[in-house]
DNA sequence: CGATAATGATACGGCCCCGTAACGATCGGG
DNA sequence: CCCGATCGTTACGGGGCCGTATCATTATCG
């Protein structure tokens, strides 16, 4: 069951959508940075950083320093693999789900707003 | 007519158009950027620096440099006002119509490859 | 073991963006 | 005519992200 959206309606909700976000203060993610918080949210565990950079086609450093910046926001968090101690595992918070959920709770409002054509 | 989309269709498809961003090498703009480029291609024209400032909530320079910068990508155009020579008026231009059409592809094609739930 | 590979982090130089403050140009009211 | 208000731009100092190259740590294989 596909969702059915016109290009004229994609617009504009894309475009309220974005001046919702540069309006709100916490929201101060860049694309590469939300490309990651939704794939470490929507994809199934676990996530490593070479995992990341693959998956988004970007070099490791961009995976280290989104991490870092966003684990200073509290919306990820790092830990060894106990396993294979080469590896990191990314592992979601609280902060970072409810991030994701009032992303969410963004979109489908915006949506709802949109009127035919 | 209202577009119904659920949180979880509305985070995947979010995430996907994202992926996509990150990996086409000339969508090079930053949140800000795509917020006053759509409002540029999306509302009725006039446009003014100080109109789009007070639009998305942010200050002067900002709308300034971002004209700068997406000007040199062709995107938009500026041209005083000849009648008040104060203002300046931002124009519309092929390459930017082309983005932003672009964009549009790029969401509805997205939405179209979404399951439900 | 020892050499090689793989992982994530870091250093470096560069570029872009930000907010505040100031600026020149232009308009408009007294 | 002049002085204040308005417009967009620029200057400045600061911070973030980028890509490349390199690093330390750990695993793997001969």
């Amino acid at each position: 069951m596909a969702l059915e959206i016109k290009p004229s309606q994609a617009l504009r909700l894309w475009r309220q959508v974005h001046l919702d976000l540069v309006q709100d203060a916490h929201s101060d993610l860049s694309v590469r940075q939300t490309a990651i918080l939704l794939t470490i949210y929507l994809e199934l565990p676990p996530h490593t950083v070479r995992g990341l950079a693959s998956r988004l086609g970007v070099t490791k450093p961009v995976i280290t320093r989104a991490l870092d910046s966003m684990g200073k926001l509290g919306l990820v968090s790092r830990r060894r693999d106990e396993f294979d101690k080469r590896n990191v595992v990314i592992q979601r918070t609280v902060a970072g789900a409810l991030a994701v959920e009032h992303l969410a709770d963004l979109v489908t409002a915006r949506a709802r707003e949109l009127g035919p054509a």
